[in-house]
DNA sequence: ATTTAAATTTAGACAAAACTAAAAATTTGT
DNA sequence: ACAAATTTTTAGTTTTGTCTAAATTTAAAT
């Protein structure tokens, strides 16, 4: 496998969110950054490995195989990210594009070990689930903030958007992951978000809330 | 640079034993287990980038920026090794393989939060100097063992053949980095030394001697 | 001082992964 | 249903790093 294969197994996967919807090649392209010309060329490399079902001009999906290197590289992605966070005192915002580089290192015994070191961590700095060595992960029962209704009260446990950007606004307004979030109120108008966070008020725009996973504990 | 470049530069370096001397083209041929076309071709590269001086049929030597990158990577690799060793618990003769993937990763700040989470580790777990930030290293006083005389005692810092075998051949003598060895005894016929470690006496052919380290303490 | 041997370089080819431009298939809009 | 728009694939090229085989330069030996 080399480290192009696997980004293109962990777009896949990223795409179709986990499962095994069939995914497309424009929509790979733009995921990777590349030419759809060039997913042409590399599906069927992967097609020919067995590692995605595909049919001319009918999409990809992964198969069996497929999935499972694609989940050993988002355990991986994961895993070190916790470790930059945990261990190196990087801030979230930084992680990601260091461990998209460290999650090809090839070595089963690293990254069992720093599973180990980091106490078999279940979730990454934004929230999102990491694998364990088998590939299950439980997915959190958790809404988007802007799907809440005043009165609403909810953990924030998680973002959709992990860019820079977000996160350092999260910072600057101190959002983090565990606090508690109240709806106060919402603002029809422009489907802004009255929230109370730590006691202090804040409004929040619905592009904003739409990038917040929180879980309900109304 | 990709990874090939600093493969080059990693062995130009060994080679030269951190000097300066002229290369051959058949030494890297050797040391990258590739061919010595293969190697013309890449020097050109890098002579292109004024990484390395090269004069056809003359060799090639590092210049001032090809050393200070290849000090980079060495500085890299040992520090991946002391964390494998320190952290994640692998055996000193596990880590090379690793750690050569692992030097490749490109963060600065990766590499000195990684120093600072080590204690600043001025040797690596067979005994080799780290470089620091700006390239600097002590090379420590050191003879390898078939140098000494009968009587003469010296403390294990360094191996100078790292491959498995050595190190596991060591580890089941249980010859360890900081343990006292005394030359008890010399067999001319063969050259191969008796010795006492730990109040234990061993009897070593010439062929380890001539791979341990030790600094004297008579 | 030639001849022979060894080391090094050149020339040409290949595989991987990307690209551009053009062709083909599919989907959409009326 | 059929033309237009979009998506996807093909064909041909490029770059990187490697290789083999042949040519050239340097070093060694008689």
């Amino acid at each position: 496998m080399t480290h192009s294969e696997e980004n293109y197994l962990k777009a896949i996967f990223h795409i179709g969110k986990g499962g095994v919807n069939e995914i497309s090649t424009n929509a790979i392209a733009e995921q990777m950054d590349t030419k759809p010309s060039s997913v042409t060329d590399m599906i069927k490399k992967l097609s020919e490995k067995k590692l995605v079902h595909y049919k001319k001009y009918k999409g990809v999906s992964l198969t069996v195989s497929g999935r499972s290197l694609a989940l050993s590289i988002v355990r991986k992605h994961r895993l070190w990210e916790v470790f930059l966070v945990e261990k190196l005192d990087f801030s979230w915002d930084e992680v990601h594009m260091v461990a998209e580089q460290l999650e090809h290192i090839k070595s089963e015994k690293l990254i069992d070990r720093l599973d180990k070191l980091l106490g078999f961590p279940k979730y990454d700095p934004h929230g999102d689930p990491i694998p364990d060595k088998d590939g299950n992960f439980k997915v959190m029962d958790k809404k988007l903030l802007n799907e809440l209704a005043v009165n609403d009260k909810g953990i924030c446990v998680g973002v959709k958007d992990s860019s820079s950007q977000f996160l350092k606004f999260l910072d600057k307004n101190n959002i983090a992951l565990g606090h508690l979030i109240e709806v106060t109120d919402k603002e029809d108008f422009d489907g802004s978000f009255q929230l109370k966070i730590n006691g202090n008020s804040f409004n929040v725009s619905s592009q904003i809330a739409s990038n917040l996973f929180v879980q309900l504990t109304n």
